[in-house]
DNA sequence: ATCTTTTATTTCGACTACTAAACATTCACA
DNA sequence: TGTGAATGTTTAGTAGTCGAAATAAAAGAT
């Protein structure tokens, strides 16, 4: 079987084992990997805006809003509207959420980082290499490039003409 | 930043890639992935009961449930109560659904298929098996470890061989 | 024959995720 | 200074995804 099936079906089981991961961490901490992984990265940079965050954890602005609605309703953060720019949303993270942060699991399951930490420097080095250039392969501007050139129906040109993702969280 | 962290966002941007492509694709020919998945599952299959289409396509019945909600609201699909078994539903393809498949585009795997053909072979080489290797060290087994449905499986000869949870119907 | 278990599908609730559009502000510049 | 473009966030609407619970029907057991 080709190299490029491999790919796809390896990707397609990370995607799976991720979600069923995800759902897994949320029925024992209370927190889902996506809630996980933006309180982590709010803990690394403080006082961060959103979009700061949306393009630091690779999702739209909109998705972490939504996020944030649920890690706030459950208060681990709290939104502070920024006084130098009233645009702008700053959020941080509340003693529980540090509290929190403390006591969940590692964002992949405990034994996927034992696995991983157990690795030779070069082999990590290679996994993150090797998917990040996955990553760049599928990435929105590739995607966007070539796109439906295989199309039966190319009637008309990539979703933006102007070669960009059209998300507001910009390329990766 | 850690390099597990790393992992898990690019991990995040493959995924998010692939649903990207998946809403492009549905802008060109009104189906998205997934829905294109299972329509050609059924154009292979003929009339195919519900739950055999779901272990076809990896996902949950519940996923194929309602993904056909949206085929049969378009007439893409048609529901038939099985007379010999009356529990069973078959789907099959309408005739718009038959059109629908020929004029549409393949998945992600052209598109991806023609970045990644282009690499040097070792660098294939090296991202399967590192791709593999995630995955493995995510695998099911660890993952199906804790939840609480661990009936038996505990030692058991691994979940699937293709590394995937089996069938959460399924299983349990 | 009826009661129980198993099997097939749907419904429900929760979450992630996106785009597009609505808002609110700020900035640029005539 | 005023207006229009740009920027940052939220809201609205649609999909995908799952597990668990609800139905419905068939099979098995007593």
């Amino acid at each position: 079987m080709s190299q490029e099936v491999d790919v796809l079906i390896t990707i397609r089981k990370i995607i799976r084992a991720t979600d069923l991961y995800s759902r897994q961490l949320s029925k024992k901490s209370g927190l889902t990997a996506p809630q996980l992984l933006v309180l982590q990265a709010i803990q690394e940079m403080g006082a961060v805006a959103i979009s700061r965050l949306s393009t630091h954890v690779s999702l739209s602005q909109a998705t972490v809003t939504s996020i944030l609605d649920r890690l706030e309703s459950r208060s681990l953060v709290a939104r502070h509207r920024s006084t130098m720019d009233k645009r702008v949303v700053h959020a941080t993270l509340t003693p529980q959420g540090e509290a929190m942060i403390l006591q969940a699991p590692k964002p992949l399951q405990d034994v996927f980082s034992a696995a991983f930490e157990k690795l030779e420097e070069w082999e990590k080095s290679m996994i993150v290499a090797s998917l990040q250039r996955v990553a760049s392969m599928m990435n929105a501007e590739h995607i966007d490039a070539s796109p439906m050139l295989h199309v039966g129906i190319a009637d008309e040109p990539a979703a933006n003409t102007d070669g960009t993702v059209s998300n507001p969280v910009a390329s990766a």
